[in-house]
DNA sequence: CGATGAACGTTTACGCCGTTTACGGTTTAC
DNA sequence: GTAAACCGTAAACGGCGTAAACGTTCATCG
């Protein structure tokens, strides 16, 4: 066996398992329901033929939800490059502030990458979990901020056990290897992060708050402003929060 | 038209009503999905039958999350009555690790009511979003503990407008008639306590996070603690946090 | 009392779904 | 050139929510 450079099946293949993808994204995009028949029929192909390139209705689904939170981790980067390269701080309110926003106007979107089932198998579960692009995106921001701020983290024998085994061998979207043992305490604050936000903005999504305070998002700023001590940035408080608040105004 | 003493037809209705529901109960409890075909099966009727009583597959989830989520409460209401009845805070910390508790060994249940659709009209929503059982077990709980403990509110002239209008007319499951308008803020309280608990334990049941860190319930005692201050409750954090870990423990 | 009409359940049917099986045609590889 | 791998089809199975038509039961009222 040698290495092949892609073959023309190989390269028809990988093309038409991209088509599934991009034709079920754009099938919820509209609003209709994700179907093997629907995406088949869209792509002028019987439902079965699917089957030679997704095992079950539940893998496309997965597959789908990976894209969909890629795509809408690009519009992120993309609303945090509206502020200068080294306005870190500034990128990560507006990067969760376009988080936000995305959720909130693609409901269903969001319940498919953040509220699925999650009943798979452990390994899936640590492909999803350390894969997910958004994760990467907004923990690689805090890292950014913590190398040049030097913000206090929690020293590792303060940690809980469970708490320190696991940021010593962390199973999340992020680029860990290059956090020194010693400075694991930060990723310990990106989960806090990362709880803070998934927490309210699926609140909020899932409608099970006053829907003039969704509205206004006074609950999101007031968990978010309670968390940006976790950063270091109280100092920074009142230009983050006009910031976050012109973001809100957006839409 | 005059008042009638329930007929025998309308006590039959009523009676297959809640076959309905408790049969459906009974459903998911097992690990089966709802479908109206099943329930029927099991009540020995076909399905369509069940167009007598409910309107479609929806109205049939909806009548069952609201079930769920009230017998769930008595739950909590049972585990809180370990204390005593004027340990209030300890009754609260008691009801919130019943509360996780639930959700973690019931995903399905807690999805069926806390991650539903709601892209339901305004009415239904509104009697949703007041009328949840756990909800109002919550807050009364901590309208109780201010009631003793008058711990401080946020004044409502430093509420955001849209907080104030919407503690005023609030649209929660709380009893906030016995509050008076100048004493609001504590409905604002009550909206915070709730994002920081659902929030947590949707991430937790979601599993969008690390499982060793869900299985300790470490984040959720940092949540929790965090917001003890919410409620005045700092000078009690040891004896509570105690309390907590207490109950974590408990499987 | 007997008739009337509402309430209720059945049968049948439609159209959707995921999935399996068996079968041809095409492309690749030896 | 031929054998094998690949990729699509058609047909079918069992499940779903739902609609329509049809009988049966039963409370009510003239």
């Amino acid at each position: 066996m040698h290495l092949h450079e892609p073959t023309r099946r190989e390269q028809r293949r990988e093309q038409t398992f991209a088509e599934i993808v991009t034709t079920s994204r754009a099938l919820i995009g509209e609003g209709e329901d994700l179907s093997l028949r629907a995406v088949a029929a869209r792509m002028g192909v019987t439902a079965p033929a699917l089957y030679r390139y997704v095992a079950s209705y539940q893998e496309l689904v997965d597959l789908v939800a990976f894209e969909v939170d890629r795509l809408a981790t690009e519009g992120f980067a993309a609303a945090a490059d509206a502020l200068p390269a080294d306005d870190l701080a500034g990128r990560l309110v507006v990067g969760v502030c376009a988080f936000r926003r995305w959720a909130l106007s693609a409901p269903r979107e969001f319940g498919m990458v953040f509220a699925n089932p999650v009943a798979e198998s452990p390994c899936t579960r640590r492909e999803l979990l350390t894969l997910a692009s958004s994760g990467i995106f907004f923990t690689d921001l805090i890292r950014l901020l913590w190398e040049r701020e030097r913000f206090a983290l929690p020293r590792l024998e303060d940690l809980p056990d469970t708490v320190r085994a696991a940021v010593l061998d962390p199973l999340i979207p992020a680029k860990v290897d290059d956090i020194a043992a010693e400075d694991r305490g930060l990723v310990w604050i990106m989960m806090q992060g990362w709880s803070r936000l998934y927490g309210v903005v699926a609140l909020e999504v899932f409608g099970h708050l006053d829907p003039r305070v969704v509205e206004s998002g006074e609950m999101f700023v007031d968990v978010m402003t309670s968390a940006l001590p976790l950063l270091g940035l109280d100092h920074e408080q009142e230009r983050l929060d006009a910031l976050m608040r012109a973001e809100l105004a957006r839409s």
